[in-house]
RNA sequence: GACUCCGUAGCUCAGUUGGAUAGAGCAUCCGCCUUCUAAGCGGACGGUCGCAGGUUCGAAUCCUGCCGGGGUCGCCA
């Protein structure tokens, strides 16, 4: 329609007119879509418009070629308010339920190619609250690129070799330390809290007395002997440099320390797939980061050779210094800024470096040679430019790690390794899980961060809900209990910009789930179990709309509308990283039919209403296959 | 301090990229289950869009400067 009318006023105008069509309320506006035309409004205002444009528009729009659709048409000022013809509504609502399965799909995006990279677990390291964002924003993601016609390639990047010579030197050195009873993935678990535990008392320099309890009680285990900070200070220095010294021969090759590393990273990804398991979520490419280190040593010996990274000596530190001198000099910068900005520099020297613009740069090899996490991702980004030449590619990892990302970018174009022409790199943050209470981010310490805990407890609160008003059999009250477990956190999750952050209550896990209920999940999944209620009463027959005079009222109207347009939702919420787009429409959705369900009967003495009929076949179509794509299946009955 | 995100109703948030009288949900209050599922529906109450300037026919939206909050600050990931 959109396209139709943009078509034909476009010829007559002699230029591609952008049209904005704005969906409006029969019964607050007078009619169903409001047309504005930017370009034509800019010479003169709204009164120069309404002289030079507005008759011929009119004439065109109530000529012949829309007498199909358009029944009305009125102006208010420099609006041109439509409202359709109840043929083409109900024309609309027979196709939407003839397309079915496919509804919501496109092809706006049809040459584009995404690369969607999330979840991104730490072998060794406990699932946290941030896990499961990433995991469902990531794979919503995927399926609205997926459904607008793009190729979308989703990809696990375990971290699975950042720090491990801790593991590798911990498991051997605590071995005997461990408790008896602890499983292989527990003890990777605890060597991690044995490193943030010394760490923490290292970092707060005290003395023995002053030491956090739980951490005094770890090094004390771990670390015997090392009753002052100086002796844990030298102890902890020691445990550094064997395991710099096991991440070297694991980097070299070494078959003793590959094979423990191999055979840690199976513990660990066993561990993931029962998380992954209860999501119902799954990946195209799981690779560890530790596959791309060899490509990402290679770019950087690459870029070193053609001088688009520089071994950071001495003599490019002092240019960089006296960069900043200068600025301090012009009165740019402060002195403390100064001072900060030349110990950075200094910290740099020995590593290879990309140099980017504003005297920034970004370490891709540490001074000793060893890869950090930086060069594996630049082999990332390079080997997937060679496996699935992407015209956009997604992170979808915590706004904490936005410095990090807008360098590897920026390194990545500054390089080489990809163009800016063709692929467009996106770091699509979110906030925190934060406490309701405080307003601070939840730390991994909380308990509420414990991801399989949280998925558990809603399972059994809905299953508790469900049993008191459906009668099913245990198996199917267990199934629906899962969907809508899983349906409702991941709905919390996506309700709202991704960008802001969730309040979760530590306190009570409870209430936390009830929060989450209420956030909409449950109220649209509710909707679409409600249409289907009405079409399985009728006895499954399909609308027969044959001769039917049928006028539609202003809510059906509205309703009807709001369906045609779920597949620009779609593609909106693909192209701006943010399924909440699409999330928020469903929910404007069900409020509508929820409130028409009420107040109109479809079924009266046991004979549908043919065009009531048919509006309730295609929201049921539309509610659950747009839901599908936001990861929420509709139970059968709830 | 630098960078970044945010500030709209008591609370949690929308606001279609500058257009119509700024919208929802929760909370509070009033009504509705003999009628297709009440996890629902109808109604009421509630706003100086953080503050001050500027651009424009028109600003919650764009620009500048303040104020307040979250996050990060790099050879960890």
């Amino acid at each position: 329609m959109e396209k139709r009318i943009t078509d034909a006023l476009s010829v007559r105008a002699g230029i591609d007119l952008d049209i904005k069509f704005d969906f409006i309320d029969r019964a607050k506006m007078g009619g169903d879509l409001a047309l504005r035309f930017p370009q034509l409004l800019k010479d003169g205002g709204p009164k120069g418009f309404m002289a030079n444009h507005l008759p011929w528009i009119v004439e065109i729009l109530q000529g012949p070629d829309f007498a199909d659709a358009i029944a009305k048409l009125e102006t208010k000022g420099m609006y041109i308010n439509l409202t359709l013809s109840d043929a083409w509504m109900l024309n609309g609502a027979q196709a939407v339920t003839g397309i079915g399965a496919h509804f919501g799909d496109s092809d706006a995006l049809l040459n584009r190619s995404a690369v969607i990279d999330y979840s991104s677990p730490n072998v060794a390291k406990t699932l946290h609250a941030g896990h499961i964002r990433s995991t469902i924003v990531g794979h919503v993601l995927s399926n609205l690129w997926e459904r607008s016609g793009a190729d979308a390639f989703r990809v696990n990047h375990i971290n699975d070799f950042g720090g491990f010579g801790f593991m590798l030197e911990g498991y051997r050195r605590f071995g005997t330390l461990f408790p008896a009873d602890m499983g292989d993935n527990d003890k990777l678990l605890e060597i991690y809290k044995i490193r943030r535990s010394v760490e923490r008392i290292l970092e707060s320099k005290k003395e023995r007395a002053d030491w956090d309890v739980e951490d005094a009680v770890i090094a004390e285990r771990y670390f015997s002997g090392a009753g002052t900070l100086e002796k844990l200070k030298s102890a902890v220095a020691d445990y550094v440099a064997a395991a710099d010294a096991r991440f070297r021969a694991l980097e070299n090759g070494d078959a003793e320390e590959v094979a423990l590393w191999l055979e840690m990273v199976q513990w660990s990804l066993a561990a993931f797939e029962g998380f992954y398991d209860a999501l119902n979520i799954h990946f195209d490419l799981v690779i560890g980061e530790s596959f791309y280190y060899q490509a990402g040593d290679a770019t950087v010996d690459a870029a070193l050779a053609d001088g688009t990274a520089v071994l950071f000596d001495e003599g490019h530190a002092a240019a960089d210094i006296a960069v900043e001198e200068a600025r301090f000099a012009a009165g740019d910068i402060t002195e403390a800024e100064r001072d900060n900005l030349i110990g950075r520099i200094r910290k740099d020297i020995g590593a290879a470096v990309v140099k980017l613009d504003n005297n920034e740069r970004f370490v891709v090899r540490r001074a000793d040679g060893q890869s950090i996490y930086s060069t594996r991702d630049m082999g990332a980004i390079k080997l997937r430019g060679e496996m699935f030449d992407p015209t956009d590619v997604f992170y979808v990892v915590g706004q904490e790690q936005q410095v990090h990302f807008n360098r590897l970018f920026r390194s990545a174009y500054a390089t080489g390794i990809a163009s800016a022409d063709k692929t467009q790199f996106q770091h699509v943050y979110f906030g925190f899980y934060v406490d309701a209470q405080t307003g601070k981010k939840l730390s991994s310490r909380q308990s509420v961060s414990n991801v399989t805990g949280m998925l558990a407890a809603a399972k059994v609160y809905f299953r508790n809900r469900l049993s008191d008003r459906v009668t099913a059999d245990e198996a199917e009250l267990d199934s629906a209990a899962q969907e809508l477990a899983i349906g409702s956190i991941v709905f919390n999750d996506l309700k709202q910009d991704i960008k802001g952050a969730v309040e979760i209550d530590a306190s009570d896990m409870d209430a936390t789930i009830a929060g989450f209920e209420r956030s909409g999940g449950a109220y649209v999944v509710y909707a679409a179990c409600r249409a289907r209620s009405i079409l399985r009463k009728n006895g499954g027959g399909a609308a027969v709309l044959t001769g039917v005079d049928y006028a539609i009222d202003a809510q059906e109207a509205d309703l009807l509308l709001k369906l045609q347009q779920i597949p620009q939702k779609v593609v909106a919420a693909a192209k701006q990283a943010n399924p909440s787009v699409l999330v928020r429409h469903l929910m404007d959705v069900a409020a509508i039919y929820n409130s028409y369900y009420t107040r109109v009967p479809v079924i009266v003495d046991g004979v549908a209403n043919p065009a009531r009929l048919a509006i309730t076949q295609a929201v049921q179509v539309a509610l659950t296959r747009a839901l599908a794509i936001c990861h929420i299946e509709c139970p059968e009955a709830i």
